[in-house]
DNA sequence: TTGTTCCATAACCAGAAGGTAATATAAATA
DNA sequence: TATTTATATTACCTTCTGGTTATGGAACAA
């Protein structure tokens, strides 16, 4: 028995929210929550074939929210988690943004009559 | 002056998750929260041609991400969050999963020696 | 050894994504 | 009215995505 794949690179939003935008893998991540799984396991559920989940598999393994294992002829699929706390920091940083959406139309018509304002981007 | 598009869609994960995995895109949203800006007030510092920044502009749009607004010529975007909100509620049912990141690889070790274990999918 | 199970890989395809340049449109300005 | 400004739309191109079938290989089982 072996494991490979170590040191799962630093999480690259690119890749993570790429990989949580397909239905498929998310409920690949929501199965793998519930306890590891093999290829076949995780093709069952879905009507799809073999390749396609190994395709899906390999989206996630890049985006580093899953591990493979090797048991016997299997390859177990693991959930890892760690870049989605990456994902919620990211996005973290609009949490002001959604508590005051009460008058937020009111803010946009409002604003609107003056011209728009400052701000330097990336 | 007016405002176009009421009524936001609720958040589609597909859509809001499809929208941040692009770069340019999460850039764009950073400034809006900043404060609105034009498309060409967006289109500047990146290094695209101002089509290009409408469509991006209408991936968010579409993933309720930004709205748009009147303003004479002007058609300013302004950051709306709440769909983000609903991205970080999906991702916190995960959150179990990144505390207990320690001795993963021992439980992984671990769990293979066994067959693997239980679960069924959506 | 032979077959079977589990998975990966290759080749292919249709459609979506991300970019461009060119053009059209609408509102402000001269 | 003519021009300029701000944005949208169109047409086009290339690359990526998500799926397929077919095939190959490794590990177990008979």
């Amino acid at each position: 028995m072996e494991q490979i794949g170590y040191a799962p690179p630093p999480p690259n939003l690119d890749a993570v929210f790429a990989a949580l935008a397909d239905p498929t893998r998310r409920a690949i991540l929501s199965r793998l929550a519930q306890g590891d799984a093999s290829v076949g396991e995780l093709a069952l559920p879905f009507k799809m074939s073999q390749p396609a989940v190994s395709k899906h598999l390999k989206v996630l393994e890049k985006a580093g929210l899953v591990q493979r294992g090797i048991d016997k002829q299997r390859r177990p699929a693991r959930l890892n988690a760690e870049p989605m706390a990456a994902a919620i920091d990211w996005l973290e940083t609009f949490r002001d943004f959604w508590s005051s959406s009460f008058d937020q139309l009111d803010d946009l018509l409002e604003s609107l009559k003056k011209q728009t304002p400052e701000g330097d981007p990336p």
